[in-house]
DNA sequence: ACAAAAGTGTTGAGAGTACACCCATGC
DNA sequence: GCATGGGTGTACTCTCAACACTTTTGT
């Protein structure tokens, strides 16, 4: 809010504002991200990350909700759902100035089979660490999404937003490791789990070919420290 | 970007944007926010963080520069400047649809004597710890930028960016204490600062009515390390 | 000589890391 | 009975926190 110049805001030109949104969901224990590939000029043919326009009545975050819910087909307030950065470059879109909110959401791959919804725009799924080139400046925002990814998923208990209700140890830590990509000591990540005291365990198991695996959930209330560690507001 | 709904901008209605600077300084050894006063309807009267209207040839980062420097005549790309966090409920200004870009700029006092620069908004400095009620929303922006900036104090050396060039490790430790608002060990605080290995003696000692202290400077390139970690871009 | 701030080390507890073997089940 | 993934413990290092006295200067 200016103090300064005093409102009126109609002596001003106004930019368009959008908001962006980086979807991650773990698929065949993979990190991948939702992109759709681009139908016209400029940057046509290529990829990038969904988003559209903000409405007049209707929040920033509601309308990251409104695009994830028109990409995946997913209306559900408790897909997590975060800011990251806004990016407002004049010149980052050739055709008229555009400031983008970028937000990023963790959805968890089960929910997904609805998908090609809202309209004909190709999307599709990629690995997260092997990238195609996107369009605007789409990998600054990609790549920054990755790292606050990474830095949350170390001081919180965030995997949960990429897993099913109930998983084993083993594929907790798989997860682990596909977003942070890389190798973790087993027992000393079986150890950190527990002393961070987020899981429960249930008493199920599941029965794959050999030896069953335990089966945990996350703690409710691990949960709600989560929303409450959000950084805004 | 909207890849779906394509283009035309020009369909939709666009809010105004602003940026919010919140300008922290130690004065005094004590950390403060500069504020500025409204004149109009609405909160008449009451404090707000200095802001204004984003031009359509500028980026937001230049945005937040130029209020800066008319905030306090302080014009120089070496001022710390970082994105905090984009707010934009409707309903958040009364008169129009408003979309905030907040930032947080750290400022050392010295150069501040300019001040009462380019127009006649009553400003001034308000200790952190004791603000008065403040416009909009823009107490939740104080409070996160505070946030924001205890939390990297602990993991960069970005406190240099509100200290002159040379300084004593006690008015270091003092800056700290005044930021974090907490009370810290001197010989803990020593070593920890001296193992960053971020600052560099100097040859020269302040003389006061006591023993002399030391003068450090930060280290160059512990400067240069702390813009690499910057989160954005 | 004394007042005032500068400067300096040690110890104990807890966290993180590296590392290798036995266990339960399906076939 | 063997192949496969599930599950477990220990020793070392490093970091962090608590804590009090000596040194240097100005007056």
């Amino acid at each position: 809010m200016s103090e300064e110049h005093e409102y009126d805001a109609s002596r001003y030109e106004r930019p368009s504002v959008t908001v962006d949104v980086v979807i991650f969901s773990l698929r065949g224990s993979e990190l991948q991200v939702l992109l759709v590939q681009r139908k016209h000029w400029p940057y046509q043919g290529m990829w990038a990350i969904p988003g559209g326009f903000v409405h007049m009545d209707e929040s920033l975050e509601t309308a990251a909700r409104r695009e994830l819910a028109e990409e995946t087909g997913i209306d559900d307030p408790n897909i997590y759902l975060e800011q990251l950065y806004t990016l407002g470059d004049p010149g980052r879109d050739p055709r008229t100035r555009v400031i983008t909110v970028a937000y990023f959401a963790l959805v968890v791959s089960d929910l997904l089979h609805l998908q090609a919804s809202s309209d004909a725009a190709a999307a599709g799924w990629w690995p997260a660490y092997h990238l195609p080139p996107l369009a605007f400046d789409h990998a600054d925002i990609l790549q920054y999404a990755m790292r606050r990814l990474r830095y949350k998923l170390e001081y919180t208990a965030l995997a949960f937003q990429l897993l099913p209700e109930t998983f084993t140890l083993t594929e907790l830590q798989d997860a682990y490791e596909h977003i942070l990509n890389e190798r973790l000591d087993k027992r000393n990540f079986r150890r950190k789990m527990m002393a961070a005291d987020v899981l429960s365990e249930t008493s199920f198991v599941r029965g794959g070919d050999h030896r069953p695996a335990r089966l945990y959930r996350f703690r409710p209330d691990a949960v709600a420290e989560v929303k409450a560690r959000r950084l805004f507001p």
